[in-house]
RNA sequence: GCCUGGGUGGCGGAAUUGGUAGACGCCAGGGAUUUAAAAUCCCUUGUAUCUUAGAUACGUGCGGGUUCGAUUCCCGCCCUGGGCACCA
């Protein structure tokens, strides 16, 4: 018997699928296509555990919807830019660009050995001139329409780092990789105008309902954070001023009794200049503005504030209001200001007891006999009181009335509210693309030529030990002449976010080797959305939602049909060793080319596939990746074993003649096996419970094979259902399966072969178990013929001698008769 | 607080529309083969109790409910992973 040599045989098929071209993508019209797409990796220099999660997912997914007939895509890619490769660069003194390059050669190498049937051909790095080289020419669009702008704005600085970081990169106040205290800075920045598309990036999520996890939809609703309410303008007495909020419940204007302000707020300084409340004010202000932000935001953090001797009015009431400067209100949320309405809102209702201000009920709960309790703020809805004209009003019905008779008197209008904020793409790093723009003394922001596109990342530099940015340093790079008054002027230094090239990379594979254009509207309207996406949870919000953006602007300026990039997601659960993510700095990690070395790819890819569901963490066990190695042990030496009187007959052949029962038994498990396999994919895949089943079909053959090798269809029976065996696992092990398949001696590769197709007929049997229970606890088993009638089964059910001891002397109340499955006697 | 997943043997996990709870795998125990080991093959394996070739009771986080019958449906809780949050 020949040895299972895994690592000859997966050798030879990579060799074979290679030169073949197997899995090369073409446009095929006739053919329905199938764009299967895992998020691509940053080249750190080693595929983890992971990654080999996710493509293995991936590729069963990009198999398995090719043996169904479809057009599959399954392109493979770089996300190349980013701060790793400067620090490596500082850290061994090797270039980001070789560094990055190199270490995508050496990944690249490891996803091959993995067999996995991704078209190498439409390989992209982010990094290169000529992807970045679109995302300029993007860039020069979204700044003609005012997509792209440059303010001044707040961000975290780290002082050590010399570099901005985005939000996720300050842990608790400090830098993730120096542990310095991170800055806030006032910065010129180019932000991308997402907040423009709020509500739609909001709306679409319905559609997306079903496709994507209720969960990352749910969560990037959190994330852009929309509230439904009105912005209301209160003036200040005695003084030229109005102050505007963003309140959810105008039902309680009538409540409120004071105003908060933040104490960045525009009006403050204006309102105390000259008070005899000036100083006390300021001082508040300044210690204020001196907290970190995160103590500031805490919300444990004290509420308190400052009378600043003015007063404003209530809209609806006149009512004089004290405006204080409190620092629990936020000035980058609604508008800065706050109309406090303590009796019907917590924090204004703790305020105002601190501080001895009136709190006034308006609303009062729909219940009469409801007791209000002394330390509690009413928030719910109820009937309006103390109101005016509007007592007597459901508070819900009463919202878009006052919000009514504001906007009569120009005091008010219905508004909504987002937390999400604009996408600040500057980066003061080296390693990125160049956002193409000039500044000019005389004419200030000018955008880059197209026709000078790609403004090109300059490589002869040397980045600082210190990290700092070599750019503004690199005078060839800097130093230019305005393109459009001919004077010397000043190149951008700053880089775009990485999240900016991986934002449309998914449609850059549709035409990587195109020069001319990004993808071609034809490639487009073909290929996208993608219909299955699959990477991990933790890009839930960012990329997917940069993504969902990127592909709503490309639509609207023409470039793309759809407005949502990812039909369906999956979200792949993390690998876990101990209980806890693998990562180096923990010293958990299982090398996945040490586990490919040891126990074959084939081996790797069904492990991670049978122990636990795609969505579910998985945790890494060597004694798993064991069974999962003897399962494909034992494929092999079934078919070594039997080599002899197998032949190379299709899955699920049909049979001409009378079967015996054995052999009806193993043709009704090799029908069912794939119709259960096919099932488990199709339905969430399930690739842990498809493999199940094959194991049962194998162990199945080991049961019967002696039997039926000598029986008269038993060996055609036995290479049928060998041939489905090999056929269904190779989405999953493609390797062996291809092995074994040209053992057997079919004569063309798997690639080509298409899903077996099950036959109905042969799932019938004959006879079937019915379980018959008494007061529904289950007390014997019958035997039946399939066709039998309820009235028989329930006479055979009621003379069970198991059967009859326990309704001995009983009344049968009812007896239930389930067809097929099983009969309920009731007896009391 | 709001929004989301999840809770089933020693472990990872199964269970189409309510119909045999624990498929498949791992671990463990026993046996076969072997000079021996590895590998392989076969058997046992939810818990408890008993009169132990078998039988009975209990058992899917907890407490109720609907039903002939509930891991599955309904009501009320507990624990737990994740996201958002002084958000006005």
């Amino acid at each position: 018997m020949k040895h299972y040599d895994f690592k000859a045989i997966e050798e030879k098929w990579q060799r074979f699928w290679d030169s073949e071209g197997c899995f090369r993508s073409a446009l095929v019209t006739e053919k329905k296509k199938y764009y299967v797409l895992e998020m691509f990796p940053y080249p750190s220099g080693r595929i983890h555990m992971g990654h080999v999660r996710n493509y293995s997912i991936g590729d069963v997914v990009a198999r398995y919807k090719r043996m169904q007939g479809f057009n599959v895509f399954h392109p493979m890619g770089w996300d190349a830019f980013g701060m790793p490769a400067e620090n490596a660069a500082i850290q061994h003194k090797i270039h980001p660009a070789k560094w990055t390059y190199e270490n995508i050669a050496n990944m690249r190498t490891q996803l091959k050995r993995l067999g996995y049937s991704y078209d190498w051909e439409r390989e992209i790095a982010t990094c290169h001139p000529k992807y970045y080289r679109f995302e300029q020419k993007f860039f020069l669009d979204f700044f003609k329409t005012g997509l792209a702008y440059r303010k001044k704005a707040p961000v975290n600085w780290c002082p050590s780092c010399h570099t901005v970081l985005a939000n996720e990169q300050v842990e608790e106040g400090l830098c993730w990789r120096c542990d310095s205290e991170v800055q806030h800075k006032e910065l010129s920045q180019w932000f991308l105008r997402i907040t423009d598309y709020a509500e739609e990036l909001l709306a679409d999520l319905e559609t997306l309902s079903g496709g994507w996890p209720e969960r990352v939809l749910a969560m990037q609703r959190n994330w852009i954070g929309k509230s439904t309410g009105a912005e209301v303008s209160f003036s200040v007495q005695d003084m030229d001023a109005q102050i505007s909020v963003f309140t959810t419940r105008p039902d309680t204007l009538f409540g409120a009794t004071f105003m908060s302000l933040a104490p960045e707020h525009p009006l403050v300084e204006k309102l105390i200049a000259g008070s005899s409340q000036e100083k006390e004010v300021r001082a508040f202000v300044e210690r204020i503005a001196k907290m970190e932000r995160i103590v500031r935001t805490a919300e444990d953090l004290e509420k308190e504030g400052v009378f600043t001797g003015r007063y404003c009015l209530n809209p609806m009431n006149g009512r004089q209001m004290p405006i204080y400067v409190a620092n629990f209100v936020l000035m980058d949320y609604g508008t800065g200001a706050v109309m406090a309405v303590p009796a019907h809102d917590q924090r204004d209702f703790d305020f105002a007891t601190k501080y001895g201000l009136p709190k006034v009920q308006v609303i009062a709960p729909k219940d009469p006999d409801m007791v209000l309790d002394e330390q509690t703020a009413y928030v719910d809805a109820g009937f309006m009181v103390n109101s005016g004209e509007y007592d007597g009003l459901d508070s819900e019905a009463a919202k878009a009335v006052i919000v009514q008779s504001l906007a009569e008197r120009g005091l008010g209008k219905a508004t909504i509210n987002y937390r999400l904020r604009d996408w600040n793409i500057s980066r003061q790093r080296y390693w990125g693309a160049p956002i193409p723009i000039i500044y000019c003394d005389h004419c200030g922001i000018v955008p880059v030529p197209e026709k000078d596109l790609p403004v090109e990342l300059p490589l002869d530099v040397q980045v600082n030990p210190d990290g700092r940015s070599p750019l503004p340093d690199c005078k060839t790079f800097v130093e230019v002449i305005c393109p459009s008054c001919g004077q010397p002027a000043r190149r951008e230094t700053d880089t775009m976010d990485t999240f900016v090239e991986s934002s449309w990379y998914f449609a850059r594979y549709l035409a990587a080797r195109n020069e001319d254009h990004p993808f071609t509207p034809e490639d487009a309207a073909y290929w996208m959305p993608v219909d299955q996406y699959i990477g991990g949870i933790e890009h839930a919000i960012l990329h997917l939602l940069y993504s969902r953006f990127f592909t709503k602007v490309l639509r609207d300026q023409g470039y793309l049909a759809h407005g949502e990039p990812f039909a369906n997601l999956l979200t792949q659960g993390m690998v876990l060793l101990h209980g806890s993510k693998m990562s180096k700095s923990k010293g958990n990690v299982v090398d996945p080319d040490a586990m490919v070395a040891k126990y074959g790819a084939d081996t790797v890819r069904l492990f991670c596939l049978f122990a636990s569901p795609p969505e579910k963490d998985l945790e890494w066990n060597d004694q798993g990746i064991e069974g999962a190695s003897r399962f494909l042990h034992r494929l092999w030496r079934l078919v070594e074993s039997l080599k002899e009187s197998l032949t190379a007959v299709a899955p699920c052949s049909p049979i001409a003649g009378v079967l015996s029962d054995a052999e009806a038994e193993l043709r009704r498990k090799e029908h069912d096996v794939v119709r259960r396999v096919e099932r488990d994919i199709e339905n969430k895949f399930q690739f842990n419970t498809a493999i199940a089943s094959m194991m049962e079909l194998i162990n199945t053959l080991y049961a019967v094979k002696d039997e039926l090798q000598k029986s008269p269809h038993g060996p055609t029976l036995l290479s049928s259902a060998l041939s489905s065996v090999l056929v269904i696992l190779s989405p999953i092990a493609p390797h062996i399966c291809e092995e074994l398949w040209a053992t057997m001696g079919h004569s063309q590769s798997l690639v080509h072969e298409l899903w077996p197709v099950y036959d109905p007929e042969a799932l019938k049997t004959n006879e079937i178990t019915v379980v018959i229970q008494v007061n529904g606890k289950l007390r014997s088993h019958i035997s039946v013929a399939a066709d039998a009638s309820s009235e028989t089964v329930q006479d055979l059910a009621l003379r069970d001698k198991n059967i009859v001891r326990y309704i001995e002397g009983k009344n049968i109340v009812k007896v239930i008769v389930v067809p097929g499955k099983l009969v309920n006697v009731v007896v009391k």
